[in-house]
DNA sequence: TAAGAAAATGAAAACATTTGCAAGACTGTT
DNA sequence: AACAGTCTTGCAAATGTTTTCATTTTCTTA
């Protein structure tokens, strides 16, 4: 039992290769009962068509590449599955590889993803190796930067403005009363997400007026085992800040987590803001204050953006796509001790 | 500016198509000499070689598809990533779909992937509809399922069995003396995996001699709100059990924010178990009793399992392997309030 | 240094499809 | 019944590689 291909359909329905190109590609060009003919012969044959060959001729290839730091994220895990969905309604397939925040690693895998002549290209933030921007304007692919939202980014993009996340998590921690306050960050070289918000976040307190003594500047990755361990630390002592900017949920969580085991009351004596409001996050007790990034708005936007990318045919239009933030007020945050003392 | 072909690498090195291809795909088998002028030429001209090219030609396509319910589930996320590293390190791109449960969809995310050619299919669980296996036994593509073992499976899997971590979770509440006691699953039509957990964990109730009532079966999806929403109103009555076996982590977090949300002592007056021990199970608070699912080592099995498959070509080879499970006891169980009242 | 073996290269067929072009088969109109 | 116009369809070229086979070049060894 051989595998059929086209010229075995076509024999089979007695018509030619051709015409079952068109029945399967431009149904309304071939009249109805030929039409009949050949969706019989491929029903009985069990033909399955080969985009490979069809890719080979220069049309789509109907495949769209996806190149995100990791799935295995909350973060990432809800906008990898909406843009999936928007594209797969168009008939795209997703390509996708992931690089663990290596960008030399990210380099080869979109080589990867051009040699499989995807249809166009979605990456996660603007921070990219040289190499990549070069690969990327040799070739005619659209290319998508989804997550990050800038006024004058280098490549179009679909997301939001982190600056504005970092400050309004700041804004909200001022606004309570805090003026001692630390921040748990990841390493922001190579992650301009955390980068940004944290530059906001800071700008926004000096501003303010409060400083930022560097033993309440702490370093986690994003996973809520090391937060917890690193917030451990922090919060221990006697001379522990009275709020937590977390540049994450995920932070967030294990900064709660932390402050349960020592007993400390969230928000009577700690207030503690993330950024994110992933799955989960409203349910937390207490529950978790933060600012909202809407991952599924983010990732369906980047979807119909890069489908009508591949359709009209012009890799270089430029376009910008922010996506609004939001400030969701829970329970884990409240006055600065400081002010109820005060009564 | 055109897209270089082979042809154009070839006459920038002097030297004839076949040549190249061989440095791109045996590059032994070319003197060093040469090979060097061919990857000069390469570089400078920014060829990339086209797999779709490739592909039609009977060889590998270099891509394995993988059908997942969802990817925005921290119980799928991690065997994703787990298995795209596997498979990634050895060359191969992942095509990945989503079908949310759906397996008429599922259906026909199979068919547009095998359109793709790809090398090999991997697919969650082993609740699939006719179709699809009539779909893939008329293809000579290695199918596999992941997530679950069956000693009888009728497709080879590599996974844990869903009987036994019913049976363990079960068996860890018999032994602490719980004798009322309520779950929360899923709907287990066309999820194979909830519907064994659930029927082991009620086998192994019965058989220590403990009667389930009908009004602590409650259903909820693996969604941290729902599961939540659903536990408030099981606990908040006068008539509760004092044990909670749920579906899997997703549940269980939900059921421990409900507990705390009334005020319930977890484990003083209420004990939780979940199934799967995810990413954060073991830092909460308080942290979560859980059998182990080990999603990555899932992930790492089927994805070298797959390539193997691949490699040797024979489809039709039988492979099952079993990951093993582990009870993990934590802080979010303990003995059975009647137990401590007696002393 | 010549003969034989081994290594390196090229020519051309093969892979499964799409599509421009042209020819044949209808339709409706005079 | 002839004509123009519109539908359908088939032919054949083109797409970018890989690979078999044959040929040429280089290396051993006597």
């Amino acid at each position: 039992m051989i595998k059929p291909d086209i010229v075995f359909v076509a024999n089979l329905a007695g018509v030619s290769p051709a015409t079952v190109s068109r029945v399967m590609n431009h149904p309304e060009l071939v009249h109805p009962e030929t039409r009949r003919k050949v969706e019989l012969a491929v029903e009985k044959s069990g033909y399955i068509r080969n985009r490979a060959a069809q890719a080979m001729h220069g049309r789509r290839s109907a495949t769209i590449g996806l190149v995100v730091p990791t799935v295995a994220n909350t973060i990432f895990a809800e906008v990898v599955q909406s843009f999936n969905d928007t594209v797969s309604k168009e008939g795209f397939t997703l390509l996708l590889a992931s690089h663990g925040y290596d960008l030399d690693m990210e380099y080869r895998l979109i080589r990867k993803l051009l040699e499989h002549r995807v249809d166009a290209l979605a990456v996660v933030g603007l921070d990219h190796s040289p190499g990549t921007f070069r690969l990327i304007s040799g070739q005619r692919v659209p290319l998508l930067a989804i997550w990050n939202y800038l006024p004058d980014s280098p490549l179009p993009c679909v997301g939001v403005d982190n600056c504005e996340a970092g400050r309004l998590a700041a804004e909200h921690l001022v606004a309570l009363g805090h003026r001692r306050i630390g921040m748990v960050f990841p390493a922001t070289s190579n992650n301009d997400r955390a980068r940004d918000r944290k530059k906001a976040a800071t700008a926004a307190f000096i501003a303010a007026g409060i400083e930022l003594p560097q033993r309440w500047q702490i370093t986690s990755p994003y996973s809520i085992a090391q937060a917890k361990a690193a917030c451990l630390e922090l919060l221990e002592g006697k001379d522990r800040p009275s709020a937590l900017l977390c540049a994450n949920d995920v932070i967030a969580q294990g900064a709660i987590y932390a402050a349960a085991r020592l007993g400390i009351a969230v928000p009577g004596s700690l207030s503690v803001i993330g950024i994110g409001d992933f799955a989960g996050s409203a349910q937390m007790e207490p529950a978790l204050t933060t600012v909202r990034i809407p991952a599924q708005r983010i990732g369906t936007a980047a979807g119909e953006e890069i489908v009508a990318a591949v359709s009209r045919c012009d890799p270089d239009r430029m376009i910008r796509r922010r996506v609004e933030l939001e400030l969701i007020m829970r329970t884990s945050t409240g006055l600065a001790p400081e002010l109820i003392a005060a009564g």
